[in-house]
DNA sequence: CATGAATGAGACTTCATTCAT
DNA sequence: CATGAATGAAGTCTCATTCAT
């Protein structure tokens, strides 16, 4: 009998797992470390066996949850020839995962902007990776002539995240009937690559 | 002659300042109430005077702060024709604000979302009469046969909230060489009316 | 039209008598001067021309109240002969004021206590009357032959003042239906006098 | 072995322990919890492992303090037969106490009382249990015929906590030659079961 | 590795008292 | 005399973190 395995999962992650849960429906702030120990069903003392710090917490948090997505997206890319092709795949793909990882779309969305603050040196590499992989497809989007060029790509790609995002915590904040998160992967894909304006002819 | 009045504007409002200010900078969990008060020059208790605690001091912020916003924006509005005029002038003025309100756009950017967690009941009015103000240009664009129908105009404006949002934020947080905001209301403006692709003919 | 006099009384009555009514209902520590004020129609601050401190309010009020006590009783044993007959009417006096002058039983019962304690160096002359008063009156009877003698009047005074201090804590602090205050009086007059034992023929 | 034992007594005990001699000097409003933390050998946040708030210690500390109290008499009455030896022994008992239990008896004759009004909701359980055992004592006499009947017992019984319990008073607050408590017992015992006047033949 | 009782710094908030008007 | 806005000292309580077991 292995002492490490409780429920299939080592320690750290099963906090980590935690952690998650804990800090999206209470925030960041609200939620008290012996939450999360309480919630993984371990002592308190042992989440600093695994982590630094309460921060060190959010931050794995982070690395691990982007990575995820990022991992996520780049697979649901993977076919996709035309810029246009892998930005509506991006779109699907990204609203789809809101709805299966609620808790990590709050922590992203919500705890996200906050850590901008509180971590003055967190450099978040991993939201990074996934800005790039969305500029980049604009870039190649660009330069293949399918997308108007002028804007930088960089900033579309925050723009468009932004977009994303807002959805996101849209959907998981209203209570009541919820818009359809994979229909707005649609509109989103409208309203970028076609724009508002009605097509003269 | 107001009795209250030192050195331009009533303790309240300099209460309200500096609350900006510090919460800006240091986030709002991080601020302490005793640096607002050392901000504003006035005793701790002061504060309590003329807020109830210092989650009342964060809401009154976003009050005051969005009621200016809307404000600003539905002036920009004025004179305007087209829903396509109108929303141009939207972004210009929104993002023109970030610059003129850089700390303001940090609290409206960053804690704003935070609200959704620690404060349940907090309605946050001020941000749905935004989005109302929006929502009801894209709904006077799609009435008018000017903007392709199809998408719920409540949608888009979030989406389209989120995506000068971030961008704000994007700006705010930017340490180096920023963006030109002001450029970005003419490429958000862009991909917004048009869309990325490129039109056929 | 006189600034002094609102609602009949002097500022300091006023005042006095909001104090009153205010450390009855909520306890001297619980109670706030601005409460005080408020109930008096003044200014916080006013407060502070007619007494030096909350603990001298306290202590103001102590001398007034026991001082009325006093005067009361000492007209109640006006005209009574035997020690007795004085006895009698000394608790018929003093239950009847618990019923008349409820708060300040509410403030002698309770607060008199704690005053021991927080007014390290208060000698409550008034109270050390109402014993003398009461103490007199055993000693005359022990002195005529009445009473007994054997245990010390100002012991017994005391006890006799507990007695009759609890009932009056009894009935001010029940809520539903309370004991006839009034009748209590020869409940405790036949207790002291005439003791509990049947008496043997 | 037992992990928690330092010196003689568990934590939870040493801190009651502590908070009855602090509260018992300088009154449950003036004492701080810091002062029962450091009387106690512990820091300050350890007293809230063991008590939800400062109001809470107050009462666990009615609560033992009374349930000791209850549970002495109840074996001081043990063997006594006539109502009259009960409560002779009661007194004693009582008085007995006030001298072996300082502390205790500064806590429950000054503390008790403000308990009713800064305490709304708390039943004190104990008190009443107090009441009901002399209550009981009172009852079987009149019952036997051993006593006179006509007054109730729970007015009886609270005549009597008052008187016994300002003599505690008067003996703890006395600075300089207290009278002997002991004897006292006698004093109230002659006062209660024969009363003041000389008996006729 | 794991535990969880203990720590203690520090935050928010209250409120008696002052003093400029 | 009266006001009441302002003060700021001080208290209760929280909770991230540690460390002896």
């Amino acid at each position: 009998m292995n002492h490490h395995s409780v429920r299939g999962g080592d320690k750290r992650a099963r906090i980590l797992e935690s952690a998650l849960k804990v800090f999206a429906s209470k925030g960041f702030y609200a939620a008290k470390v012996a939450d999360v120990a309480a919630e993984a069903g371990v002592a308190d003392g042992t989440i600093y066996l695994y982590f630094k710090s309460k921060d060190d917490l959010l931050i794995s948090l982070f690395e691990e949850q982007m990575q995820q997505v990022n991992s996520q997206l780049t697979t649901a890319l993977v076919g996709a020839i035309s810029a246009t092709d892998k930005l509506q795949r991006f779109f699907k793909a990204y609203l789809g995962m809101v709805e299966t990882h609620r808790h990590a779309t709050e922590i992203i969305t919500i705890e996200l902007r906050q850590s901008a603050k509180f971590m003055k040196d967190y450099a978040n590499p991993r939201f990074a990776e996934f800005l790039k992989l969305l500029a980049g497809i604009i870039d190649e989007g660009q330069a293949s002539g399918t997308f108007v060029s002028g804007t930088p790509p960089t900033v579309l790609a925050r723009a468009i995240f932004g977009l994303l995002d807002e959805l996101a915590l849209m959907w998981v904040t209203t209570k009541g009937d919820k818009i359809d998160i994979r229909k707005a992967a649609d509109w989103v894909g409208r309203l970028v690559l076609e724009g508002l304006e009605r097509r003269s002819a």
